[in-house]
Order: structure tokens, then C-alpha cells, then sequence
DNA sequence: TTGCGTGCAAAGGTTTTGCATGGCA
DNA sequence: TGCCATGCAAAACCTTTGCACGCAA
């Protein structure tokens, strides 16, 4: 069960450390360090992220439609534990909530309906308040 | 723009209503249509499935790792648009909650955040009364 | 008859697996 | 040296697209 220390995965997970306000893709990490010159096989790309996932180093997200999981790193205590995160269905933008009365959800639930959420892995959908103001016209930024 | 009413169609649509309790794959209705002996293409369900999110008729959610999306019948206006989705990560059980605070939740957000929640696309995730009190011990059930 | 619906086969994109090589300890 | 890690290529996976045929109206 020994752990190397390799060049990769210390570069992937400085990447993440250095990206923890937003959630990356798997193909923006493989593209990143292609496009630094220090490029990483996808393989180990996804099997590192899988390890850091298991370790709860990072939090794997499922964004939307499905196509394409999203990393995030997860400063235990201090990180995304304690917001929540807001996608806008229009413009596909995510926003993380930091608000007191969203603690007050996870008490709630937990009183009356026993469940213990997991805010970090949890997202709201809807529409955001610029969407919102541009009404229906907003096209479709997103290809597909 | 016409429509037509094909068999197929029909039988998608009384599946969803059949099964509006719980989220279905589109490889569950392949495969159920498959081993009555009435099998429809897999075409022709996702097809279906997309029509029918289109319309509003049925809700598409990506649940968990990304992996296959769900899908469930919405009945307009007594369905799931009041209510919350808690999915536990433990046993995968989706639980739906209807209850008054959860709409503070939409209040709160709305006029402090300026989002506006679609609590028909919101899933929770967390651990359920049952996986928690299980402790640690509970094996994964699903099979990846 | 018209043209939408169907379904096979193939393409598309993301993620995983097999296997030989490379690199940490 | 012993093993874990890497990365290429190929497979697996879910979903979409192209195209010819079928069927509702």
C-alpha cells in the first residue's frame, strides 16, 4: 500500500490547490499541462483525481447534463464544507453560496427528516439573477 | 410540427407514469421493453425521453457519478415541482421531501442570492437516517 | 400520399482497462 | 531491486447522428 511520490501527481494536485474556487474537468487538467509542456496522460490524470477523490483530498461533482465530471479541492474544515453551490441552468456559471441560513437547512433536515447532507457534493439548479434580468432571449452559450 | 401517436411513444410514457415514484434509466426502459417481448430501439427511447423533457412531462437529472442520466415523470403542478430530492450516497435511495421549510430555502435564496432555485432539478446528497445509524460497516451496494 | 417516427449501424465524447515501460524508495 | 506509477492504445460506456424504411393521419 506504499505511496510514491511522483512529479504528476504533484503537479495535479497543485493544480487543484491552485484552482480550488472553481470546479475543473478532467480534460481541462490534461489540457493545461499540455498546453505548460509538461503534458500527463489522461490515464494517470483520471486515476490520480480517483485517488485524491477516495482520499477526500477532492470532491467529484456531476455537473448538469452528465457529460463530464467536475473536480474541486476540498480543504477538509476550511473548504467547501461549509457553502453551498448554485449552477445557473443559462449561462452555466457556478456560484458558491458562504450564508448562515443555509446552515440552518442542514439542521433542519437533519432534525426532521434525518438526513445528514453532504453540501459539498450538493447543487442547486436554477436560474441566476443575471440570467433572470436577460429574460428569455439569452441565447445558449454552451455548444450543445 | 405534427405529432403523431405511435405505440412506442404510449409505452414510454405509461412506463414514466407507471414508475413516477422513482428515477429511471434509459437503459432500465430498454431493457424492460426488451424482456416483455415488446423492444423498442434505443433510439427511439432517447429520442422520446428528450421529447418528453422538452415538454416538461418528464424530469432529466444526473444523479451521483455522471454515469447514465435519470429520468422521471413530472406531473405538472403535483409532481416533483414542490418538493426536494435527498439521494443517499450510502444505499443510493432517493428520498423525496415535501415540506414547507424547504420552501424558505427557495425564499431565502431568491431574495438574498437572487437565484432561483428549479427545486425539480436540486438533488441532495447526504446520508439517510438508516445508512447512518448502519454506521460505517454498510458494503456499497451498486456494483461500481 | 405526406412527412414524422422508428431502428439499425456507426460515430461521438468521456472514462476505464491491458500491458509494457519508467521511476521512486 | 522491488513495486508502484505512467502512458499509449484499445475497450467500454452512454448518448447522438445518418439514413432508409415504416406507419399515423
Amino acid at each position: 500500500m506504499a505511496e510514491y511520490k511522483t512529479k504528476q501527481r504533484e503537479m495535479i494536485l497543485d493544480y487543484m490547490i491552485k484552482n480550488k474556487d472553481i470546479h475543473v474537468t478532467a480534460d481541462m487538467i490534461i489540457n493545461y499541462f499540455k498546453l505548460h509542456g509538461t503534458p500527463i496522460g489522461k490515464t494517470t490524470v483520471y486515476r490520480n483525481l480517483d485517488k485524491l477523490v477516495a482520499d477526500n483530498v477532492v470532491r467529484k461533482f456531476t455537473i448538469d447534463d452528465g457529460v463530464s465530471a467536475c473536480y474541486q479541492y476540498a480543504a477538509d474544515g476550511s473548504g467547501c464544507m461549509e457553502h453551498y453551490h448554485f449552477k445557473c441552468s443559462e449561462c452555466g456559471n457556478l456560484f458558491h453560496v458562504h450564508c448562515d441560513f443555509m446552515n440552518e437547512i442542514s439542521e433542519h433536515v437533519y432534525k426532521e427528516h434525518g438526513f445528514v447532507i453532504d453540501s459539498s457534493k450538493t447543487v442547486f439548479y436554477g436560474l441566476c439573477e443575471e440570467c433572470r434580468n436577460k429574460g428569455k432571449r439569452g441565447e445558449k452559450i454552451k455548444a450543445r
